[in-house]
DNA sequence: TTCCATACTTACCTTTCCGTGCGTACTTAC
DNA sequence: GTAAGTACGCACGGAAAGGTAAGTATGGAA
């Protein structure tokens, strides 16, 4: 037995799969704030350009300032979001993608949207279907 | 503004956004499952084929008995993962994807590749400040 | 007879997550 | 003068995540 019997569709080597799935591969934490509950929504709100906090705030639902500060702080670390704070007198900070970002949060939107498309497809949308009038044939 | 609620799912705009980025939407539970830690690895550890439940252990790194359990018990509610149960003396469990599940395997697996192919790319104080922080009491 | 392997389940406990409320330094609006 | 907005930081407490260990049923190996 050498090769595999049913490989992975295509793309990319089965050596990277073996790194992601040891328990020290350090990609995990990346990987971790990438795919955190608020991560997530900041990477794909943040994709239509330059917000602000409050902005951000009021656009992700939901998120508490705290969560969203935090995940901000987080995401700026790993190199994903841009922040720019002018020295004004009401608090001004800007925040962005940086070309990583960019990268990132594309792939996390294809991820979130077929969620969003597929959803009616899935069993929980009967358990919790509450919804007035979205029901297709 | 546009106003195109029952249309087709074929292009997804920024209508798609909206629903996603709103405290209401149905869809966050299941992205929630699909990009939870063990979430993620289970997906990918499952794109290659079938498997049995301590085999998937062994694949995933530091994963206990109890959270992959959990997890599978979640992906299958989700109608991600197909569990076929023979009924012999030692239990034999066979966890495999369902078609939806192949799908959104795909799209994890990209977004996992992407991290760690460009984890390089990275700002290396990230990658130093990965430690578990041991408070003394 | 005791041990092991399988695929979990349950109980117990620790750790992390996350919302709420409060404070800041300053300005505009009422 | 009071309220609100801005962009957070900090402390508290409840909720959730998650690890460890033990139990369950059964047959085969030692």
């Amino acid at each position: 037995m050498e090769n595999r019997d049913n490989g992975p569709p295509a793309g990319l080597s089965d050596k990277l799969n073996g790194e992601l799935l040891s328990a020290d591969c350090p990609s995990r934490g990346v990987l971790k704030h990438v795919t955190s509950q608020w991560g997530v929504l900041v990477l794909i709100a943040l994709q239509g350009g330059t917000h602000r906090f409050s902005e951000l705030r009021r656009r992700i639902g939901g998120v508490s300032e705290r969560m969203l500060a935090q995940t901000l702080q987080v995401l700026e670390a790993d190199g994903f979001v841009a922040r720019r704070a002018y020295p004004v007198v009401p608090p001004h900070v800007e925040y962005s993608l940086t070309p990583l970002g960019e990268e990132v949060a594309e792939k996390v939107r294809v991820l979130a949207d077929w969620i969003e498309v597929n959803f009616h497809r899935l069993p929980a949308s009967r358990r919790a279907a509450q919804r007035p009038a979205r029901v297709p044939v």
